[in-house]
RNA sequence: GGGCCAGUAGCUCAGUUGGAUAGAGCACCCGCCUUCUAAGCGGGUGGUCGCGGGUUCGAAUCCUGCCUGGCCUACCA
């Protein structure tokens, strides 16, 4: 149940049959104060100057075509022209009701859903995976968890870097160890230290260097050994990735990769229909598409090369061949890119010439869902103590590592074994929700001691807030699936809890809408925020029956919220703390 | 040079697309454990929303001009 929803379509209707054009917005959101009600109408103000008409008389001709009397004890104009709106505490109480014998709490599956293509994660497989990858990696698969929710079709989409010039140095590196007889698959083990082995050979050895170019040249030719080589290292390159993946709880699998190299045979296509379709130019050697709307106030246009001189193509060529192939062999509706927000031109060029290539369908939406960078505490992007590019899995082995000793310290009795599972729990869900909890177009800075705090918008907290929820739960000693009977809502910190609970839908559907898990980490919080408020006003276990009936249903409903809510995160919870 | 993004409390961050008196957490101050996990809860101090104009019933949010920072800007991805 959509309360937003509800509320915006009836009062939408009563302006409309008030007098407002078709169409008019009711702006109907969560009322910023109590005393304002629980949701408000920001529509009329609005209106009412297109009809030159007083406001709060409007107001007022609306409320009186507005029956609202199922759901609400009062409808009042306040201020300018707001339509303030009073819910019922017994229709939120039947609410909760619902909710709580939904195995989907309440929330409706989308009338029409679509195939939602998610680009995400997509790291380079020439190295190891390093913060950098967090972030598509972290809020892509939040995304990607919420669509599915809501009933939409998924395709997973890991468009892995497999292919350019740095492959042939790292081959030209498995070839001399393999004449010097080395153990590759143990070299192999650390990537970020082959790569950098890798690198000083083709910066100090002319005739490694040379190599490596020629072995570029014979990958891209399809020479079988060459490829049988780079097949190796690809295969334990994505191997790390799936480590990495499993690790931090993230969806991703092998099916879900779709390389860089998958293209390759299609990008002389793309640049030939580019080419009968008379957009493309040759400049000083290469081949471009120049587009007025990448023009300058001089005439002056960024071009989209996809084409180099020598016939070499690029990352736009492939990302075109993608769009293509997202388009007619995955049929998307919606193409989502969790991609760094630096390049936000380049996508901008992809989907323009997109569209003008007829590559995807005019209602097909193409959204790049860029973020920021990840800064450490100096302001520079973050990097390790020894000053290089943090490996993702030492970062989340530090973490589980961190959690641990915080929790052996709270928790002298606790087995080992207990110990080590809350450490993971806790250590992995911290640094994910740090990261899914900010904004996620602005950069943000990563610090240890607050996101693995208890206070504030933290993952321990929400993990500590359901834990003890369970903890009463496991102490009524009551069959959580019989109890039944009516949800009262009585005092303050009931009804705050009550109608908070009734608002999770409105949050799940911000994400899928905008991409923006952080919408649903500030319900989450707020949400066991005003748990932990109720816990302390309203005992539980110690009312009488009917009560302790109603405030136990409410617990269970915030349990599942709060499950449900970190299951979208791609967090695991915790009965016990 | 041009473009994109950002600038909100001492610090870290929100701010539902133009709504009512700008909100959290940390830090600081004051309270609350013989009762369901105090890893918690309640209260308080703290703001020229980078600066100046403009648009209107109403602006942190929109338009404009500056200041500051980051990034992008033709053959890397």
């Amino acid at each position: 149940m959509n309360i937003q929803t509800l509320l915006n379509q009836r009062i939408q209707a009563a302006m409309v049959a008030a007098g407002a054009p078709d169409g008019s917005p009711a702006l109907v959101r969560q009322s910023a104060k109590v005393q304002f009600g629980d949701y408000q109408a920001n529509g009329i103000m609005g209106v009412a100057k297109a009809l030159k008409t007083n406001p709060r008389e409007l107001a007022q001709v609306v409320i009186d075509k507005l029956d609202l009397s199922d759901v609400a004890e009062k409808v009042e104009i306040a201020g300018p022209g707001f339509i303030n709106v009073f819910l019922k505490n017994v229709w939120l109480g039947k609410e909760l009701a619902e909710l709580r014998s939904s195995d989907h709490l309440d929330i409706d599956k989308v009338d029409s859903p679509e195939v939602v293509v998610v680009d995400y994660s997509s790291p380079n497989l020439a190295k190891e995976m390093h913060v950098g990858h967090l972030r598509s990696t972290v809020i892509g698969d939040a995304v990607v968890r919420t669509l599915e929710f809501l009933g939409h079709t998924v395709v997973r989409q890991n468009h892995v870097g497999d292919w350019g010039t740095q492959f042939g140095m790292l081959l030209a590196y498995m070839e001399r160890l393999r004449a010097e007889n080395s153990e590759i698959s143990m070299a192999l083990s650390d990537l970020e230290t082959f790569y950098r082995a890798a690198k000083t050979c083709f910066d100090d050895d002319e005739a490694f260097a040379k190599r490596a170019r020629e072995l570029v040249v014979e990958l891209q030719s399809g020479n079988e050994d060459c490829l049988a080589l780079w097949d190796e290292f690809i295969n334990i390159s994505l191997t790390h990735c799936e480590e990495t993946y499993k690790m931090l709880g993230v969806s991703l699998e092998r099916q879900h990769v779709m390389p860089e190299s998958a293209y390759n045979d299609d990008l002389v296509n793309v640049v030939n229909d580019l080419q009968e379709q008379g957009l493309l130019k040759e400049s000083n050697g290469a081949q471009c598409v120049f587009m007025d709307e990448f023009a300058n106030k001089d005439g002056e246009i960024t071009p989209v090369i996809v084409q180099k001189t020598g016939g070499g193509f690029l990352y736009a060529t492939t990302d075109l061949a993608a769009v293509r192939f997202r388009q007619h062999t995955l049929n998307a509706d919606r193409v989502l890119y969790f991609v760094d927000a630096r390049q936000s031109l380049h996508f901008q060029q992809i989907f323009t010439l997109s569209r003008k290539a007829g590559f995807v369908k005019p209602e097909t939406r193409l959204e790049h869902m860029p973020f920021g960078t990840v800064m450490g505490s100096d302001g520079k992007p973050f990097k390790t103590r020894s000053g290089g590019v943090a490996k993702l899995s030492a970062l989340l082995e530090e973490a589980q590592e961190r959690a641990y000793q915080l929790v052996a310290s709270k928790n002298p009795d606790m087995s080992e074994e207990e110990l080590r599972n809350i450490g993971r729990v806790v250590g992995i869900s911290s640094v994910k929700y740090a990261d899914l909890s900010k904004n996620r177009t602005s950069d943000y800075v990563f610090n240890w001691d607050s996101m693995l705090s208890f206070e504030g918008n933290t993952a321990p907290y929400l993990l500590y807030a359901y834990s003890r929820i369970a903890s009463i739960v496991k102490r009524s000693e009551i069959d959580v699936e019989s109890l039944t009977g009516d949800i009262a809502i009585v005092e303050a910190q009931e009804r705050a809890l009550a109608m908070k609970l009734c608002q999770f839908e409105e949050a799940v559907q911000q994400v899928a809408n905008d991409g923006m898990p952080h919408f649903l980490c500030a319900y989450l919080y707020d949400l066991a925020g005003t748990f932990m408020t109720f816990y302390e006003a309203c005992p539980i276990l110690n009312a009488e029956d009917s009560v302790k009936n109603s405030r136990l249903q409410l617990s269970l409903n915030t349990a599942a919220t709060l499950k449900q809510g970190l299951a979208l995160l791609g967090i695991e919870t915790l009965e016990r703390m």
